[in-house]
DNA sequence: CAATCTATCATTAGTAA
DNA sequence: ATTACTAATGATAGATT
């Protein structure tokens, strides 16, 4: 409480311009805000109005005052505002509100787009370790145990037996015929080509391996996958 | 310009409180709203931050001032201030609030997300192609020609061959082990019903549909930066 | 209503805590 | 970073034009 000496002169008037002190200039934001929020505070009371203020610090730190909320005037703004706009204000704003509609667009468009293909990967996977793991008589024979070289034996008979069956009708319906490739052969191809021209290289054509003919050959499969 | 006689006591205190009498409160506000302003307009030049002001009068009129533009500041303000979730709501609640930038770079993340998950998918999906392609002897038995019978015929018949070898050996080696009850029974059952397990689960489900958005995000990036 | 006047009251620059 | 102090400056209630 230094009563008896005048160390300051009270207050200064000072030009109104950007103030060049850093540390000057944050003290005065610091009054000058509560000033302004004061003020409106009181507007509030006096009058009865409602109003929101928002500030933005020199730090980039933002600030504000609302009555009754910041948040429901803001909306009152600019749900009322826009359509009042005058012209050029009103184009600027207009084409804005655009841009952004079509960004969220988009945006929603990828972000389904993500988890449609984010399925797809794990299910194409889940589909190649699911069969790696399951068709144990796939593995290279030198690594089959004693069981499964018995059941793999069994399995090659039956499938000798079948296709020594199919390879005999098939002989006969030829003898018939002028060309074997359209009989047989299209049948498998153009389902094939089609589909995949239809869906562009998605082919869920893959079911055959339900039929499963066990064949030692399978070991070139398991390298190009690994 | 009466200066002789003094017929104003000057400011007097009033109390912080809504004015009862209408034209009174009316004067008071438009006095203290450019008031408030003022000063807001002041902080926006001592100190170069940035501010907006929205009032609505008792007439439920809509004032303004801001710098630089009051839209603007609404559109920083309710970006930055509640935008704190995580990942898939994060999404969707930026989606609402978000301005031009903030959208940009969600889309442009989630661009690139979606070529990783795309090739991924193509990759594995290639391989799968890959190996139906090459391995023909893995379609159904039904759907081969000719030439593709009796060469599966061939094969079997080698691998027929081999395994009898190679079975052999096994059992040879086994002569003096102690079971002999696990070698055929388990195996049999084991692999049909397992097998069939697998497969079912998925065969395709979201595959035929990664064909046709491609096109559509496509087109709507191409909006976006043009 | 808006501008002006004027005697007050309120804010705040400068300084320091 | 806000707060206290002091005195100069700024803002404004009330009356007037």
């Amino acid at each position: 409480m230094s009563k008896n000496k005048k160390c300051s002169l009270g207050r200064q008037k000072i030009p109104i311009e950007k103030i060049p002190k850093k540390s000057h200039l944050q003290v005065t934001f610091s009054k000058r805000r509560s000033g302004v929020f004061k003020k409106a505070s009181e507007l509030c009371t006096l009058c009865g109005v409602e109003i929101a203020i928002v500030v933005f610090s020199p730090a980039d730190k933002a600030f504000s005052f609302g009555h009754p909320e910041v948040e429901s005037l803001i909306d009152r703004y600019t749900t009322r505002n826009p359509p009042q706009d005058s012209s050029a204000q009103h184009l600027v704003e207009a084409h804005r509100n655009a841009n952004v509609r079509d960004l969220n667009m988009q945006l929603t468009q990828l972000f389904n787009l993500l988890e449609v293909e984010k399925k797809r990967g794990d299910d194409l996977d889940h589909m190649r370790k699911a069969r790696q793991k399951q068709f144990w008589w796939e593995s290279p024979v030198d690594d089959l145990g004693l069981h499964e070289l018995l059941q793999l034996k069994a399995s090659t008979e039956d499938l000798k037996n079948n296709i020594e069956k199919h390879a005999s009708k098939f002989i006969v319906d030829r003898s018939s015929a002028l060309s074997s490739s359209s009989i047989i052969a299209p049948s498998n191809g153009f389902a094939a080509i089609e589909r995949y021209d239809a869906f562009d290289n998605k082919p869920d054509v893959g079911i055959p391996m339900a039929s499963s003919p066990p064949d030692a050959h399978y070991l070139a499969f398991r390298n190009w996958y690994l």
